[in-house]
DNA sequence: TTTAGGG
DNA sequence: CCCTAAA
């Protein structure tokens, strides 16, 4: 069954394809955003988020620059793909939720439709299986909106709640095909011209409809496969990749970056000199005024002029069915480039911590190029399968090896952050960052002990290797947070502001309504009664949005910022307040 | 955990 | 949005 849903004017539009009867075995997905749609408003990003519970869980912030989204999933649970529509609008929104059966025969197929921005540019995905080879006509049936009410204030991207059921029907003959939306269609979505549908090949990538799309990952989804949860959550770079058993994961993300917000508030107190240099406005001056505590990385590494090393091992297994091979890899650490940091004593550990996400986070922010490295040579032919690059059972894996280079080729830089005594931080890498690829590849060494580091020089000096014998777990291959404990990843996680999510004027209508009804001090209920499936916003910040309502609706609509807030609503926000403060 | 406010 | 003192 297909499920499509349309919205109303200015609703979000979803295509959600259900497998309950239409078993899976294998699929693709492949998610593009074009970032240039992102490009107005400077402050604000898009996040990206997919999420399939337990098996994947991620998100991104992307800005100025197309994304691509590749991932695999495990079938069991339910997957989406949903694009914030802070700054784009409710048409950016897109998601895709599979519901698979557990016996999966055949490679299922579910069409993703990516509205974008103004309608103009559809971004086509397909997925297909190797069943049927008959093209499916998607009809106009297949598309159904999705109120703008937003279902009780439910962020498009959280799927936890789905949205009223929608309604069509698909032909029985739908497996194995592939959808298209091309632009026209996709522009004329309201008007309903709708996609075509092509057969395709199974693993061959597909460039359909728009360029933009750079990749298309397939990959078999078992239905024993171990679930995990694959995370990656450094706010900048992500780059993952993981093989495991029987499965073959790819993650290709592409993001320009992520805490753009963040970095925008690290940045505020700085200026930028002649020399390319971030120059604190407050605080520097002062120097390193006694007191401060200096950490300066020694170890032998450092004098890799701040490249990053990759620990990894690989093996590979021959899978029960025949030809496939699955190359397990492993990047056991990762490491950043050497960086000089200097805080005040008086900071606090959190502040340092912060500081040093911070630094790492702003070197490695505009991701990172990956190259791969066969016996030190570049292995260049990207559609080469890894038994063709010689990447697999027979070879000298040792060899393998992984180059990581930090894309954006900045020059030095300092950062400063603001420490908790008001005095500032300071965060500067000491060596020409970036410059050679370093990738380090062995699989004969101790397990690492990531618990053993504690202090954050020990964190940023990492350097343990994996033993070719261990059963390899799949690890997000960069993720820069597995240089410290997992106690503190979490820490660092939870550390990480949260994207910027501007409430609509549909979920303003709803708080104004609620707040009208219970008042201004009951916000778990006005959180329960109205915003009760929007997980993302809480009841403090429903405290806070009234906040900033009643603020909005007091000054003039020239000083006003953002989405317009109706007067009609501002009017009922001041009542509101005024009756609920007596 | 929730409320209430300052940052 | 974040952080937290208070309740």
């Amino acid at each position: 069954m297909l499920d499509c849903v349309p919205r109303s004017a200015k609703g979000k539009r979803s295509i959600r394809k259900k497998f309950e009867d239409n078993p899976m075995h294998r699929f693709d997905l492949l998610a593009t955003v074009a970032g240039k749609l992102l490009t107005e408003e400077e402050d604000s990003s898009t996040l990206v988020n997919i999420t399939g519970p337990p098996n994947l869980k991620d998100s991104k912030n992307v800005k100025n620059e197309q994304v691509d989204v590749s991932n695999l999933f495990e079938s069991e649970d339910s997957v989406r793909i949903s694009c914030d529509d802070s700054v784009l609008g409710p048409d950016h929104i897109f998601k895709k939720e599979l519901h698979p059966t557990k016996e999966a025969a055949s490679a299922p197929d579910f069409p993703i439709l990516y509205p974008n921005k103004l309608g103009k540019e559809s971004v086509l995905t397909s997925i297909k299986g190797d069943g049927d080879k008959e093209p499916l006509q998607i009809t106009q049936d297949d598309v159904v909106k999705i109120g703008p009410d937003m279902y009780n204030a439910v962020d498009p991207m959280d799927m936890d709640v789905k949205p009223p059921p929608l309604v069509s029907s698909v032909p029985p003959h739908e497996k194995g095909v592939e959808l298209v939306v091309d632009r026209e269609s996709h522009k004329s979505f309201s008007g309903c011209k709708f996609p075509t549908i092509v057969t395709n090949n199974y693993h061959r990538p597909h460039h359909i409809g728009d360029h933009r799309i750079r990749k298309l990952l397939a990959s078999k989804i078992r239905k024993q496969a171990p679930k995990r949860i694959y995370k990656e959550e450094l706010s900048n770079t992500e780059i993952k990749s993981a093989f495991y058993s029987k499965k073959v994961c790819y993650a290709r993300q592409r993001t320009r970056k992520t805490t753009m917000f963040k970095r925008r508030n690290l940045f505020e107190h700085c200026s930028v000199s002649p020399f390319g240099r971030q120059v604190c406005n407050q605080g520097t001056s002062k120097g390193p005024a006694k007191g401060t505590i200096k950490f300066e990385e020694s170890d032998s590494l450092s004098a890799s002029h701040g490249a990053s090393v990759a620990l990894s091992s690989m093996i590979v297994q021959n899978s029960s069915s025949s030809q496939d091979y699955h190359v397990k890899l492993n990047i056991k650490s990762f490491k950043v480039p050497e960086l000089f940091i200097e805080v005040p004593e008086t900071a606090t550990v959190g502040s340092l911590k912060r500081t040093i996400m911070e630094a790492v986070t702003a070197v490695l922010g505009n991701g990172l190029h990956v190259s791969v490295l066969l016996q030190g040579k570049k292995v260049r032919d990207d559609n080469k399968t890894l038994r063709q690059a010689g990447i697999s059972c027979g070879n000298k894996l040792d060899d393998l090896g992984f180059s990581l280079e930090p894309k954006s080729s900045q020059a030095p830089f300092q950062l400063t952050v603001r420490g908790d005594s008001e005095r500032l931080a300071r965060i500067q890498p000491t060596a020409t960052p970036f410059r050679q690829p370093i990738v380090t590849f062995s699989s004969n060494c101790p397990e690492s002990d990531h618990d053993s580091v504690h202090s954050p020089t020990n964190a940023l000096s990492v350097n343990k290797t994996p033993s070719s014998s261990q059963m390899l777990v799949p690890v997000p291959s960069m993720d820069l947070l597995d240089l410290v404990p997992r106690r503190k990843l979490r820490q660092s996680e939870l550390s990480q502001r949260r994207i910027r999510r501007p409430f609509s004027v549909a979920e303003v209508e709803a708080l104004v309504e609620a707040v009208e009804k219970l008042g201004t001090g009951r916000w778990r209920d006005v959180k329960l009664r109205a915003f009760d499936k929007a997980k993302h916003r809480t009841y403090v910040d429903l405290k806070d949005k009234w906040k900033t309502l009643v603020h909005t609706a007091s000054i003039s609509p020239q000083q006003r910022r953002g989405e317009p807030v109706p007067q009609e609503l501002l009017d009922r926000v001041l009542s509101a307040q005024a009756y609920w403060s007596q």
